[in-house]
DNA sequence: TTGACTAAACTAATGACATTAGTTATATTA
DNA sequence: TAATATAACTAATGTCATTAGTTTAGTCAA
């Protein structure tokens, strides 16, 4: 015994994310992951601070493949379409990775330096999108937050299984985001 | 010792509330709970099956209690105008009880035949806000979900400290809803 | 090759917590 | 006033996170 198992803080992280996805945010205690890994307890903490330090892990490495995912999604696009893509590459990040989703929404406070650094970085991307609509700063920042606010919104109610009515979701995300981009192109 | 505390669901309940709401949702423990209602840990299982069942009866009295908000917010009022005294009246909800809108928004599932219902209320009276647009009854449900994850998404994004320019909420909640209004009034 | 060093694993111990079983004591009510 | 129901209790168990201190496996320089 004592074997060494070649442990790393990014293995540690991984195997969190596994189980976050698969059995659900709750499960993930320092145990468990000990257990999946073949170690004590104790031997985590050699690589990650303790509990609290794994969630800021989770959560920033969470932000950063949202973010990931939807610069992917946009690739040759450009407009209302772009914004489509990029709400529904955030949806289905939520969809797969529900856990590692959670892990960043379940965060009690945005605090962390490099959290919020991984929170700005995808701020700055939905501005980037929003560039050829020749919006003023002060509206832009609102249509952000109007816009993270929709696919944090449908994201978390899906997850929860909030929407219970026999009605295609996608159809609904498609519509939501949709309605909100021609709101936005009608000069009030 | 061993004095009679008179203590029954509610009052525990109501003491669960307040400790969410001050001191945030994680720090709602049996051993918090006790303490604070100066008894001991397993006096409350008396009056409660245990915290799995504390949590629902928070998530269940949250939904009434936004439910109750909205109703009162939109006497006297219809259409657009009564969905975004609505809207509001949900956002507001959060900002004033952040630890038990978290306790809904933090449930796992929303399994429970009483959590269930209690959403339910929810969408029926969204629904009912929506009589006057004439939509369809399929066209409704896609609202429904739109509006719930455009307000849900704002709050918990909010209480999460998500936004950090120095830009008017209200403003930005404001646009939201009207953005999203002025979308669905235009016949695409 | 060996000796010293670093670091990754370990054991042991503590303290917070939820939960259950079984007991005592206080109200209520017949 | 006696009997019953029940709200409180004590005691015990098990899970978990965390810290301190120890052992041992790799690494690297002499």
């Amino acid at each position: 015994m004592a074997v060494r198992q070649g442990l790393d803080t990014e293995t540690v992280l991984q195997a969190a994310i596994e189980i976050a996805d698969v059995q659900g945010i709750e499960q993930v205690t320092l145990a468990a992951l000990a257990a999946k890994l073949n170690v004590k307890t104790p031997s985590l903490y050699n690589h990650i601070k303790g509990l609290p330090d794994l969630r800021r892990l989770m959560s920033q490495r969470s932000l950063q493949d949202i973010k990931a995912a939807m610069v992917d999604a946009v690739i040759g696009k450009s407009g209302d379409e772009a914004l489509l893509a990029a709400g529904f590459a955030y949806v289905n990040f939520a969809r797969n990775q529900p856990g590692l989703y959670d892990a960043m929404a379940a965060l009690p406070d945005l605090e962390d330096p490099q959290v919020k650094e991984a929170s700005t970085q995808v701020v700055m991307f939905i501005l980037r999108l929003l560039a050829s609509y020749s919006l003023s700063e002060e509206d832009a920042l609102h249509v952000v937050r109007g816009f993270r606010s929709i696919v944090h919104g449908f994201s978390s109610l899906e997850m929860k299984n909030g929407f219970r009515m026999g009605l295609e979701r996608n159809e609904s995300l498609r519509r939501l985001l949709t309605t909100y981009l021609r709101g936005l192109s009608v000069t009030s």
